[in-house]
DNA sequence: CGCATAATTAGACAGTTGGCTAATTACTCA
DNA sequence: TGAGTAATTAGCCAACTGTCTAATTATGCG
């Protein structure tokens, strides 16, 4: 949960990539084919969500299986949840 | 909750912003007083935020002063919390 | 081995971003 | 009205980002 995880979110291609990893575990070519990007860019986001710790790869075999690592995505929650929490006491006892 | 959203918040000088308007609603000026940046590059600031609709402005006198808009905040929880919803029938039914 | 396939790394390039200074607007008050 | 203060807008620039093509690595298979 730093600055690097917020950067990651910053680009709706990543954001569309964790939605689909939301589902189901799937393959760096298979998430590919899902846009209309070039594969050495779409590894380029790959490498930024997973140092950013927003997803998980297993090599199996040619292909490598990406998905979502929710732990990061709880931190960010609880950073959000504590956004909300602060300074509403008067407001809400 | 839109791209904008998460551009606005992979700046780390604007969540500090917004976490200390956590606390409390603050004056432009009482805000840029914490950071060792021009005035502004804070009013650039605001105004990424306050088109992200994370913040509010409320003119009084010659300041303005900046609040936290919590709607947002609460529309991306919701995000997050169906990103982590999903895909996990089989592991937590 | 040698070729095909999956994916990455390397390097270049346009567009975006965050910072600055200078100038401008809006308001207060004597 | 005019000086002073709060904040913004305008315009510039270096650094970063997302995209691409070309080249490279690693695995599978006949």
């Amino acid at each position: 949960m730093n600055d690097e995880t917020f950067k990651a979110l910053a680009d709706p291609t990543r954001r569309r990539i964790m939605r689909l990893l939301g589902d189901r575990e799937m393959t760096a070519g298979e998430i590919a084919s899902q846009f209309d990007i070039s594969a050495p860019s779409m590894s380029h986001h790959f490498g930024v969500l997973k140092s950013a710790g927003l997803i998980n790869g297993r090599k199996e075999g040619q292909q490598i299986y990406y998905s979502l690592d929710t732990t990061v995505v709880q931190d960010l929650m609880a950073v959000l949840m504590d956004l909300l929490g602060r300074g509403k006491s008067e407001e809400n006892p």
